[in-house]
RNA sequence: GGGCCUGUGGCUUAGUCCGGAUAGAGCGCCGGGCUUCUAACCCGGAUGUCGGGGGUUCGAAUCCCUCCAGGCCCGCCA
């Protein structure tokens, strides 16, 4: 309902003062909502504001009041307020299965995130970029979106030809029971600190990836099998952080077709191409200086050169390309927008994040300095584990358990979509741990509590009605959903779901807290049941849009 | 050196794109609340030169300029 008001509201200033925007605001605790248009129109009509406020409130008043909204004006200020026919439709609408969802809509999206190399186990940064494109994915879909979410594995570049050669030449053996993803980091961490040791390994790399560039049978094969090792661990990563992919695309396909080839030939007859032995697009003129090599002067292609291709392909498949990428990668994603407009091609919608890093500086996978994200999401088991039992111990173990993986997975995803993401973090343990306010437990914990209610309640009349202060506050918020999931999707920042769905659970408790429902009588205790419900629903949606699960116990 | 991002109470952070009515939360601190629908909760209190300075505007955390501090990038790596 808020969006329909929002827009009616709009759609009559509109017409009363002839002015395309009309600056509306929200009301803050003087209304739902507000609009200053009183201020700009003082100067056109040279008359003071609080004149033109007042002469619009009454001329709008008999427009709106039939739709429930009345219209006061406080100053300059235009002051929105929405009655209770609004309650009772919000209320109503936020009953329905799926609520927040809007509409169907013909744009096929398709959004890339996590593609970390495949040399190590993913770490709390790059679970930074899987969580926030998979809430964006989430918050696509519930737009009505039809979405793939897909990884791009490089299987091809320098780190796995140096994954490779320590395979080849270290015997480092695989631990009992150890993730692949994990042994394959030991092995990249060591072979990297050989290469330093006596850098004329790098002539030995160079010639991997000089086989793999020819499609060299067995050389191929070893660098698709450790990649394939790799992804393995990742897999099961990805799945405990419910953050999954349609497809896992691998950049060497684009070479094997054929794709690349006609990029480079798209490509060479571009005025700023260069090929001196190395082949470089000249970008300055989108204000990037340096070169952009794609193929080296050896003849092996570089990552650009396959992403190209990569963007290409998804272009003529999707009408939206989103990429969710680190702020270490805003030059590359840059490069790689101005290429493709070089050929006349769509380029991708790049949503940027800032880093994360460790107290004692930046994380590194060749350096073997990092934490791996597997380690965070067992010590937040364990921890959240002890936590359900002190709260239930009555339960049986593996309910305990099962209860805990939720919770732990609502911390970590919570505590890393709520920070926007232009925000550079440092990886704290005692907030990632944290299971009290603002957390990702808070807000299940909300919606566990509606559930107890409404299964405590037995039957009841659906009654659309909210009475008190806080009960009016809930239903306003509930009604807010829709338009949090577009405003997420419209600026690509999913942080604002987090943020919407903290304030919700917020309403929540303390509405909670202050009106009896279940020793609420007759029709006001159906009505509290009714709003239970929704704000319920509400929750469970927008939990679910977070990723996390909406436990009815815990 | 150049480019991008960030700077909001002791700490973490929303709000900044799209300027408006006393800058909103959490942690921590102080004080209250469990024979009452799950206390992973609620209520009250203290804590703010919105990095500094200039400017635009009736009005600036928000826009412009400048300076300072931190992060990231500037590779024939990804």
């Amino acid at each position: 309902m808020y969006i329909e008001t929002h827009d009616l509201i709009r759609s009559v200033l509109q017409e009363a003062t002839g002015e395309e925007d009309v600056l509306i605001t929200g009301g803050g605790e003087h209304a739902d909502l507000a609009s200053t248009v009183a201020f700009s129109l003082a100067k056109k009509r040279r008359a003071p504001p609080a004149a033109i406020a007042q002469e619009l409130a009454t001329g709008l008043a008999a427009t709106l009041a039939p739709r429930g909204v009345t219209v006061e004006a406080t100053g300059p200020y235009l002051n929105f307020r929405f009655g209770r026919e609004y309650l009772a439709a919000s209320i109503r609408a936020a009953l329905a299965p799926g609520y927040g969802a809007l509409g169907r809509q013909a744009t096929r999206v398709v959004l890339e995130h996590t593609s970390a190399n495949p040399n190590g186990p993913l770490h709390v940064g790059h679970i930074r970029n899987s969580i926030i494109g998979d809430t964006l994915a989430r918050a696509f879909k519930k737009s009505g979106y039809s979405t793939e979410v897909q990884y791009y594995v490089n299987d091809m570049g320098r780190q796995i030809a140096i994954v490779v050669w320590g395979m080849d030449h270290l015997g480092i053996a695989e631990i009992e029971g150890e993730k692949p993803d994990a042994y394959i980091a030991r092995v990249y961490v060591e072979a990297n600190r050989r290469i330093e040791a006596d850098p004329a390994i790098t002539a030995e790399v160079d010639g991997l990836m000089q086989l793999v560039e020819k499609q060299d049978p067995s050389t191929v094969r070893k660098f698709r099998q450790v990649v394939g090792r790799c992804l393995d661990g990742f897999r099961v990563t990805l799945g405990e952080l419910a953050t999954p992919h349609d497809r896992f695309v691998w950049e060497s396909d684009f070479l094997r077709i054929g794709d690349m080839e006609r990029v480079f030939s798209r490509l060479h007859r571009l005025p700023q191409a260069h090929d001196e032995g190395v082949f470089f697009l000249d970008l300055n003129e989108f204000g990037i200086e340096n070169r952009y090599i794609l193929r080296r002067s050896d003849g092996t292609s570089v990552y650009a050169a396959r992403d190209l291709a990569y963007h290409l392909w998804k272009g003529r498949n999707f009408d939206r390309v989103i990429d969710v990428l680190g702020a270490d990668h805003k030059l590359i994603g840059s490069q790689l927008q101005a290429a493709l407009r070089l050929i006349g091609e769509r380029p991708p919608e790049i949503v940027h994040f800032e880093f994360v890093s460790l107290p004692e500086g930046s994380m590194s996978t060749r350096a073997g300095k990092f934490v791996p994200a597997d380690d965070l999401i067992a010590e937040t088991r364990r921890r959240a584990f002890d936590e359900v039992t002190i709260r239930r111990p009555e339960l049986p173990e593996e309910e305990r358990h099962a209860i805990a993986e939720s919770v732990a997975l609502a911390a970590i995803r919570y505590d890393i979509v709520r920070i926007s993401p232009e925000k550079s973090t440092v990886f704290d343990w005692t907030t990632a741990l944290d299971f009290e306010r603002q957390s990702g437990p808070y807000i299940q914990y909300a919606h566990a509590r509606a559930c107890s209610i409404l299964e405590k309640a037995g039957e009841y009349r659906e009654v659309f009605a909210a009475e008190s202060s806080y009960e009016q506050a809930l239903v306003r918020q509930i009604a807010k959903f829709p338009a949090a999931v577009a405003q997420a999707v419209e600026e690509l920042r999913p942080h604002l779901i987090a943020t919407y769905a903290r304030e919700l659970a917020d309403l929540f408790n303390t509405f909670y807290h202050f009106e009896p429902v279940l020793r609420a009588e007759g029709e006001t205790r159906d009505a509290r049941l009714t709003l239970v419900r929704a704000a319920q629903n509400t929750l469970k949606e927008a939990l679910e849009t977070l990723g996390i699960d909406a436990l009815r116990s815990m």
